[in-house]
Order: structure tokens, then sequence, then C-alpha cells
DNA sequence: CGTATTTGACCCGCGC
DNA sequence: GCGCGGGTCAAATACG
């Protein structure tokens, strides 16, 4: 389009104003040129204009906007440089520089009539307008005032780069933040989205649990259904009344006796830290957070335990969750001392842990998680916080009926884990709570499947889960081989592994070497690989939606 | 100095 | 009614 516009010479000096170095470099050849000099500084505002008309015609590959702007600064300079240089080279123009002056003074302003012709009408106005400066444009040079006006404009230039650079920098990092965000509400909503979908999963499992309900019942479901319904009558007085301890305490019923305790549990822990009922608490926390959960399903879950027995040299194993300790007892019948634990990932959260070593073989460690989280999880907690879910609904929807828990298709991952039969869920009356015991001090299942006889083990208890803590090793886990489908085994043992749990292997020798990792090491693996907890959910959450929308993420149950 | 942990005391249910 | 055991509280202490 232009004869004496080479792109590549426009281009390198544009890409000149981004060095400030070279800055210099080109002012000597605007030097050269008193009508750029002049046109510049008579008007910045004209000069835009210009620029943006004239940029794409006369620089197809010019690298960005702001240099085009700046090239068209350069128009009439360049123009006259490429069509008269004899020597393209800067050198010479710089030893004779005054001499040069005046000669590519004139042949610019030559080259410019010329030029006239050919451009267009925007660069016909330039032409007019730079013409029309030329004489006062001379006059600066003769005083040399005009060296200094071009230093003036390099520095503006220089400034308006910098400018444009900071805004630039600017927009990057509101950008950046503005992606941050958008990933933060995206995981938000995804956290919201399984809480909902879980809630909606403990309310028909409640349901399912009222229908159920019969006096014909054996004794062990019934104890779970007392603690499904009668829990909720429980809540709901909470709610309505926060003083109802006394009246709980008046129940005389089996029920009504475990009810009160539930009551008082709650009263508890509302006298720990307000005045308020536990339900009371979680109900204000789920008016102002997105994670809400059905009271009821809430006031099971709070009293189904899930035990976690892992081998581990660590105090506590890193499951993800923040933990404050709020107590320590010595147990009846086990030397070791058990420590009490507290979900401090959000005010409020009911979702407490009793950590205890076993007293038969010290090196295991069995980590009892109780309550549901009213929180978010981190990607690291829900894992773990999957697991105890699932055996917590396995137990929960075990305790309806004896068989139809087990073959309720919601409860997909509750077989999964408890495949064998029933038997194994049975739970007695005696036991004060319902506990989950999931045994991961078994080799875990090889990544090839070859050895399907390994695999965490999963149970149900009946007794106190304080002789639960104690009960030897060999006592929890009888399932046959192959018992355990491959993909929770190797969830709960992958899990694990990452959770800083540690595995004792098959043999004596595996065991051996399994304990010789550092636990810290463990947790660090978890924190270099957060892959395998989204995996996890993943695996999870797709057993568990493909049956019947059960609840995905572990965004409730024990943590 | 704020936060987390420790630890003795306390509460409560349960069994005798 | 009393003692035992589990669970929790809260002041004291430790820690970063």
């Amino acid at each position: 389009m232009d004869r004496g516009w080479s792109g590549l010479t426009l281009d390198s000096s544009s890409l000149d104003l981004l060095n400030p170095n070279r800055i210099t470099h080109n002012n000597h050849r605007r030097f050269s040129n008193p009508l750029t000099m002049s046109r510049i500084d008579e008007d910045d505002d004209q000069k835009t204009k210009i620029s943006t008309n004239g940029s794409e015609f006369r620089f197809p590959v010019s690298l960005s906007g702001i240099r085009d702007r700046e090239d068209d600064d350069f128009s009439s300079v360049v123009a006259g440089d490429n069509n008269d240089r004899e020597v393209p080279g800067e050198v010479d123009f710089f030893s004779d520089k005054k001499s040069r002056v005046c000669h590519d003074d004139e042949d610019g302003f030559r080259v410019k009539k010329e030029e006239q012709d050919d451009r267009t009408d925007v660069n016909t106005g330039l032409n007019l307008r730079t013409t029309g400066n030329t004489k006062s444009d001379e006059s600066m040079i003769d005083d040399g005032e005009s060296s200094e006006m071009e230093d003036k404009r390099a520095k503006n230039e220089l400034v308006k780069l910098q400018d444009e650079l900071k805004k630039m920098t600017m927009d990057n990092q509101k950008l950046r933040e503005l992606l941050t965000q958008v990933s933060n509400s995206y995981t938000s909503l995804q956290m919201h989205l399984v809480s909902l979908m879980q809630q909606q999963q403990q309310q028909q499992n409640n349901k399912v649990i009222e229908a159920a309900e019969k006096p014909d019942e054996t004794l062990v479901p019934r104890q779970f259904i007392d603690l499904g319904p009668t829990r909720a009558v429980g809540e709901a007085e909470d709610v309505s009344n926060s003083s109802s301890e006394d009246r709980t305490r008046s129940g005389g019923s089996s029920a009504a006796e475990r009810c009160s305790n539930e009551v008082r549990h709650g009263k508890r822990l509302g006298r720990e830290e307000s005045p308020e009922t536990e339900s009371n608490k979680i109900q204000k926390v789920n008016s102002t957070t997105p994670t809400t959960f059905d009271q009821s399903a809430e006031a099971t879950m709070r009293k189904v335990r899930v035990s976690v027995r892992a081998r581990s040299e660590a105090p506590m194993i890193s499951d993800g969750c923040q933990w404050r300790k709020y107590g320590q007892k010595m147990a009846k019948g086990n030397p070791c001392p058990r420590a009490y634990y507290r979900c401090t990932m959000a005010t409020g959260c009911p979702v407490r842990k009793q950590v205890q070593r076993c007293a038969e073989d010290r090196s295991i460690l069995i980590t009892t998680y109780e309550g549901n989280h009213n929180h978010p999880l981190p990607p690291a907690a829900v894992a773990m916080a999957s697991t105890t879910t699932a055996a917590a609904n396995m137990l929960l929807s075990g305790s309806m009926s004896s068989h139809d828990g087990m073959m309720n298709p919601t409860n997909l991952l509750a077989r999964a884990v408890l495949p064998c039969s029933t038997s194994m869920a049975t739970i007695s009356a005696s036991a004060p709570f319902p506990t989950v015991t999931l045994d991961l001090t078994h080799s875990p299942p090889p990544s090839n499947g070859s050895n399907p006889s390994s695999s965490a083990a999963a149970t149900t208890n009946n007794n106190n889960h304080n002789s639960l803590m104690q009960r030897p090793q060999q006592q929890m886990t009888n399932l046959p081989p192959g018992m355990l489908p491959h993909v929770i085994g190797q969830a709960l043992y992958n899990q694990s592994k990452f959770s800083g749990l540690q595995f004792s292997g098959g043999s004596p020798s595996t065991a051996a070497f399994s304990q010789s990792h550092a636990v810290a090491d463990t947790i660090t693996a978890l924190t270099a690989d957060p892959n395998f907890t989204a995996a996890l959910a993943a695996v999870i959450s797709s057993m568990i939606n493909g049956s019947n929308h059960h609840d995905g993420q572990g965004n409730n149950k024990s943590q």
C-alpha cells in the first residue's frame, strides 16, 4: 500500500520503542525530520486518531496497537528514510548529524509532497498539517532546541509506554484474580451441589427408615430406628425450646432415654460454646452457609461412629481436616490414652474424633469419627469423608432391615465396602453408638489387582467402641479373599496412603517395609498428589450417582 | 500475644 | 445411693 513503508523497518522501530535504549536511537532518526517531531508535540490526540486510521493499512504486521500508534509517529520519518537513505544504518546518521538534518529535512519534505498523491485522506491531512508546521520546525532545528524537544518527546513516549505496560500488567493481574474467583466459585458451587445431593439422599434414607419402622422389628434395627426419627423429634424440640434438658430427662422408655441422652449431648455441646443447642447452631449455620443438612439425618449421623484402623506411627492420621484437641482420657483396659479432637475448620462444626492406639498393637492407630461436617471440605479431606460417610450410610441403611439395608440400591458403596453379607453388619442393642470400623491395617490390594485377598476390610461393631479399639487385629478382618471390590480397596488404600496412613503388608517383611516409611513422607505424598482425592471422589461419586444419587463427596459424615 | 495443647475437675449415665 | 467410666470443660501451660 505504502511504497516507502517497510513493514520490517516499522516493526523494528516499534520494537525499539519498547527498549528505552533504542528509543534514543530512534530519536536521532526522528531528529532528522522535524515534521514528525512537530506533529507529535503539537497534538497527541490527533496523533492517536491518525494512527488508529492508518495503522490498519500501513502496518498489517504490526505486533500491537500500541506499537501501531507509535509507529505512526514516525510515519513521515521512516518514509523519508527508506526512500532517500543511501545507507540505512544509523551509524552514518550520527556521524554527519547536522548536515543530514537539513538534508533529511528537505528530503522528508519532498517525499511528503510526493506521497500526498498516493496516501489516503488521512495521510493527506497529516502531511498538510506537518507541512504547515515546517517553517517553525525549521527554525527550531536551527537553534538546537529540537533535540531537547525530542528528548522530552522520547521521555513522554517512554512514560507512556511504561504506563501502558503497567495498565496491561494490572489488567493481567485483574484477569488472574477474576479467574481465581471464578475457580473458587466453581468449587464452592460444586461442593454445594454435592451437599444438596447428600441432603436429598439422607432425606430419602430417613423416609425409608420411617417406613420400615415396625413393632416386630428385631432389636438391632429398632435401635437405629430410634436413633433416627426419635432424635429428629428431640432436635425439633431443641429448636423450639432450648431448655429441653429437664424434659428429656423425664423420659422413661429405652428409646426416650436414648433420646434424652442425645438431647443431653446436644445440650452439653450448646453449653460449651453458646446457650444454643447443637441443632440450633446447625440450623443457623445452614441458613448462612451453602452446605445444608437434614437435621434428623444429621442427628442420626451424629451418633453413628466410623472407626478407622490404620497403621501409623504418627500421633494422628492426616485426613485433611483441621482438628483441635480438647481432651485426653485414660480409657479402661488400654494403657494408651485416648485423645479427643474437635473439627475446627468451621465454627460450630459438630464433628469430633477420638484417637487411640490399639492396646494389642501399638502401631495401629484407631480413629473414630462422629458427626457431620457443616462446612465444605478441602479436597484432601473429601476422600476420608466420603469413605466414612459411605460407611455410616451403610450402617444406617443396614439398620432398617438386616437385608434391605444392604440391598438398597442407594447403598451401592456400602455394599461395596461391606459386600460379604449383612451378618457382619449385625448390631446388638448393647452398643451405645452404632459403629462401623474400616480396617486399613491389612495390605492394600495391588494396583494390578492380582491379589484380591489383600484389601481393606470393613465391619460393623456391635460392642462399645471402647472395646472395639482394643479388639485384636485379627478379629477385625474376617473377610474372605475377594470379598471387597478392588476399586474400593484400592481407593481406601490410596487414600490412606496419601493420608499418612501406613499399611502392614501381607507378610511381616511387607509390614516392616511399610512401617519403614516416614509418616511425613506420606503426608507429603498426599499434598503432592492432590489428584488422588479428586479421583477417589470421582470414583465414589460415579458409583453413588450411578445408583441413585447417593451422597457423593464426603461433605458430611465423619472426617 | 494469640493460639494450641495439657490436664485436673466436673457432669452424666449406668451398673451394682 | 454410690462408684465407675466416658466425655467435656476450662484454667493453666506451652508454643510459635
